[in-house]
DNA sequence: AGCGGAATAGTACGTATCGTATGGTACATT
DNA sequence: AATGTACCATACGATACGTACTATTCCGCT
């Protein structure tokens, strides 16, 4: 076997393909979107692009449907499942990517007026309050009825495991931003006042 | 004027640019990695590239050092300037990608052992205690003898604006993964006890 | 003076990523 | 049959990214 380089996104498609099963580009897509993708934008060209890749590395298979709209189904082989799985027995020690364009702004804000900042922090914090609120409404819809329906599995994984660290994170970026906009807005009367 | 699409990138060098003078690719590589470059990985490559595309938009300047290593230095022009000022008045409405390959493998680590979720949990919750270690550290060093240095503004901002951000995240990740340590540490003890 | 290693500084190149634009297919409604 | 809309898929060009490699300068040592 050669040394494949495999990335991120060979994972979560390897990953997704053992726990859903035989999947289109498209179910994949509809999974990544309604939890991953919360944080984490794999654009949807890649979950099209990717599968082929991992068929040419035997890692998947690739069966075309011979009728109608003739998609692509792929399903993950055991060599694939092999590769996972010693993935999942190393874990990673790459930090975290955490790229904010509104952290980029707030550091560059000296170079602003005081009124621009506090623009910046007011917006700032609109959207991670509108995130965090997100977040917490999805937390609530746990077990709702209808029983396990195709993708339940991995959006059940994304509430009970990943989704805590995301509120986790929204709840801390409240707090940031409502300190600089507190600390933006002291500034902005100061300057009113004494102007 | 056309139409310029430009990056974070961009942002990131004329910003760098306009509060540091004049500078070479690898100023500006030292200032990048002594602080966005903690959560906010940019390929040194791309500081090089960057800075020529940013002068044929006419937004920076490029000079050739004549001798030596005939180091280009760039420096941001008028138009950069205004270019930089329009970016800093309009807010990005842009969500936070949080890229965590961690938090990948564990979003799939229901499908290995619970041996390897434990030992992944220890990992990252290693990982962000170093981290956060680091950030105390890095807040701690406000005003160095010596003076103001190059590079010190931006130091200094990072410091007072932007690290605290870093500091919530980190505590959060190492508030979320204890978690997560002693739920999977609960699981494989109990495995251990049946069998 | 001359050697050698560390730090400094820059480039080349192949692959992955990313976004936009666009083009088909199924199906419901009228 | 015509229209609209959700579903599904691919092409393509521009960046981004990482690795590998090269070259220059500085500095301590002999």
């Amino acid at each position: 076997m050669s040394i494949e380089r495999l990335s991120s996104t060979s994972y979560l498609v390897l990953g997704l393909l053992a726990r859903e099963g035989p999947s289109t580009p498209y179910d994949l897509e509809q999974h990544v979107q309604a939890t991953l993708g919360n944080f984490w934008s794999f654009p949807h060209t890649l979950l099209y692009s990717e599968p082929p890749r991992l068929a040419a590395l035997g890692l998947v298979t690739e069966r075309r449907e011979t009728e109608g709209r003739r998609r692509r189904v792929f399903a993950i082989t055991p060599e694939g499942m092999s590769a996972l799985s010693v993935w999942l027995d190393r874990p990673s020690g790459a930090p975290t990517e955490l790229r904010d364009p509104g952290l980029l702004q707030l550091f560059f804000a000296d170079l602003a007026s005081d009124e621009a900042r506090l623009h910046l922090a007011e917006r700032q914090l609109a959207i991670h309050e509108a995130k965090l609120a997100a977040y917490r409404e999805d937390e609530r819809q746990e077990r709702r009825p209808g029983g396990p329906q195709r993708g339940q599995r991995t959006v059940e994984h994304w509430r009970g495991e990943t989704l805590p660290m995301g509120l986790r994170y929204e709840g801390a970026a409240v707090d940031f931003w409502t300190d600089v906009v507190a600390k933006a807005g002291a500034a902005t009367r100061k300057k009113a006042a004494e102007g």
